[in-house]
DNA sequence: CAAAAGACTCGTACAATGTACGATTTAGTG
DNA sequence: CACTAAATCGTACATTGTACGAGTCTTTTG
């Protein structure tokens, strides 16, 4: 078993202004990595969905032999992790913005994570297999810190700062299974189409329901006045 | 193509007391049908796990051979939303108890709902990709229904519905993707090993939280005062 | 500089899988 | 009996992940 790339990961001295064309980043030369073989990881799972990436795909779209992918990569399940925890980065104003409008912070910081879930939908059904890469801790470092300072006691922390993150993954989770990455709906007709075998579900439009954002939110809203009542 | 069995599904009259041993359940000849066939899918899902269902293993638990299968159900992934949908079927007393206790329904009902996946792991990774069968549809509609005897104005009564559920869903796939089905954990060695990266989060002990019905109940009080204060 | 060690690439090969096809058997009806 | 429909299933194939080991290029060492 030869030593693999772990933390300090090679990088090859490219032959500088030697590459066939300067402009065509992908194809061939570029020196394989395992940052380039998770962009296009990324990239074909977009296109096509989580049954859409096979290794021989991936070294197609990374111009490289199937088996070159091995030397950077374990197998397919690391590529699944290491795609879904890059797609989990946090890019954004890198201080939690001080005291001050710590709700604001929690809000965006919650939207920001939802928006880059539904952004990759694929995402989203690899979470429950394999959670809690870094970017995932640290986006909960921020929220917690965030709750810290709008005064939740400690020992409420844990509560709350599960039920928020419960509410998130739930809420991305939900919402895709309804909205499929086509735009067409997923949810069977006799849910939609009314069978009256669920009255108040129909009655109420539940399944009619497409403004997601603004639910989310709404019910976020909620959640947080549970969790740290408004002023007395 | 032949008509399949769809909503009336054929049933073969058995020659009675013929079958070579009476106890014997598996194994061959009590004639192979949907129902059959999505109970061994359960079994060898708990068993092995997601990865662990194959076709032919399936065939082999029911005693047929492989392509039978395939008269009874379409593909692999039917066989999927069937095992999903038969897992969450709501088994308990069949009337929302009236009025009375709202909030004991609602608790109970979704307690259930969780519990109930958290038996079948494999359940949680399947929710992402299909949602919305006939029985979870009968759940929603029960929650509705305890929602509306609680006074939840209509116009609310969505809102508070998918909270609710959002907050299950995603309560329920963290804890599943915490502890594994052998009982080890899952969790990253940074988390639980402090490395001093999180420390606000190693701090509060979230990642060595272990009393999770605890922490799920106690969230869903919350919750619920969130959603329907109590007694002003 | 030579040569050995390592880092990396990749063609071939294989076992496992889902399922299309069509032949075959069984049950039900006249 | 013959005829039809329902149900079973063996064979075959394409697609997949990846083990193996040979090949190439780079760096280190003597």
């Amino acid at each position: 078993m030869a030593a693999k790339p772990g933390g300090a990961r090679s990088k090859r001295i490219q032959k500088a202004g030697l590459q066939p064309r300067p402009g065509e980043e992908r194809r061939g030369d570029p020196t394989l990595s395992r940052e380039r073989i998770v962009a296009s990881a990324v990239e074909l799972l977009d296109a096509h969905g989580v049954n859409g990436l096979t290794m021989r795909g991936l070294a197609d779209a990374v111009g490289s032999g199937v088996m070159s992918l091995y030397w950077h990569v374990d197998n397919k399940e690391d590529v699944f992790d290491l795609a879904l925890d890059s797609v989990l980065e946090y890019r954004g104003t890198s201080e939690p913005g001080e005291a001050q409008d710590w709700r604001g912070a929690v809000v965006q910081g919650l939207e920001d994570w939802r928006a880059n879930m539904l952004r990759h939908p694929w995402s989203i059904s690899l979470l429950p297999r394999r959670a809690l890469g870094p970017n995932i801790l640290y986006r909960l470092e921020r929220l917690s810190q965030a709750l810290s300072s709008a005064g939740v006691a400690a020992a409420d922390l844990n509560i709350a700062l599960w039920t928020l993150w419960n509410y998130v993954m739930g809420a991305t989770i939900t919402r895709a299974s309804f909205v499929r990455s086509g735009g067409e709906r997923t949810a069977e007709q006799p849910a939609t189409q009314p069978t009256g075998r669920y009255p108040t579900i129909e009655r109420s439009g539940l399944l009619r329901e497409n403004d997601w954002d603004g639910t989310f939110s709404r019910g976020l809203d909620l959640l947080l006045n549970g969790l740290v009542p408004p002023r007395p």
